[in-house]
DNA sequence: TTCATGCGCAACCTCCTGGTTGCACATTAT
DNA sequence: ATAATGTGCAACCAGGAGGTTGCGCATGAA
């Protein structure tokens, strides 16, 4: 099956807290940016963004390269996608489970 | 449209943890359980258990019911649907990204 | 060369989270 | 009536998360 619980636990912390999202919302929508570009637009310190870049980064969300003096970081679609997966893996239980449960009180 | 941000970060994080991914996983592949029946599968105390409960419902993944002197927990399956959405929404947001990328690239 | 910019590292602080224990209360079983 | 079971509430504790500041180092601009 789709993705395994010790993998989808703390894939789906980086996703709970909402500068991270934030964060990912503006990489979605406006592509690259560099660091110091993201903490201008966040009231945030440089560090703060770092920080949250760097968790972003440990679940596979996000992607940087260097390029010159700045650090620039894109989006790393596919895990939105593995969570995507393991939400559905989940639906899908409890869709059966009810399923079940309508099947022994129809008879 | 769909999930904003204050509503999505607190709904992800609710999903960030491991046990509590693991109650979901047994509410949704076993149906309604008692807070003392979760407990038993769990080698956490009953209040841990109690408290991650707690947050997921505060995320809206989850309802109890009274029964005697049991409480009764069982999945919200709808709230899930609502972070399937936003997921969707941000891969969406990158999905066009990069539409738009190859159209400037190409020329 | 000299200055400014962008970044990383480390220390530090505060608050929240996950966990425990102990006790009290309601409900069921004997 | 008494005992056992299932919960809830509160206090408490250790560790991690989110944030800041200060400093040093590379890289690009004047």
């Amino acid at each position: 099956m789709g993705v395994p619980l010790q993998e989808a636990a703390p894939l789906f912390a980086a996703l709970g807290d909402g500068t991270r999202l934030q964060l990912l919302a503006r990489l979605g929508s406006g592509g690259p940016h560099s660091i110091t570009d993201l903490s201008r637009a966040s009231a945030l310190s440089r560090q703060a963004i770092t920080k949250h870049l760097g968790v972003l980064s440990g679940a596979g969300l996000v992607r940087s390269r260097r390029q010159g003096r700045e650090c620039i970081w894109e989006l790393e679609p596919g895990r939105l996608d593995d969570a995507h997966r393991y939400l559905e893996g989940i639906s899908r239980q409890w869709d059966e489970a009810l399923d079940r449960l309508r099947a022994f009180v129809e008879g």
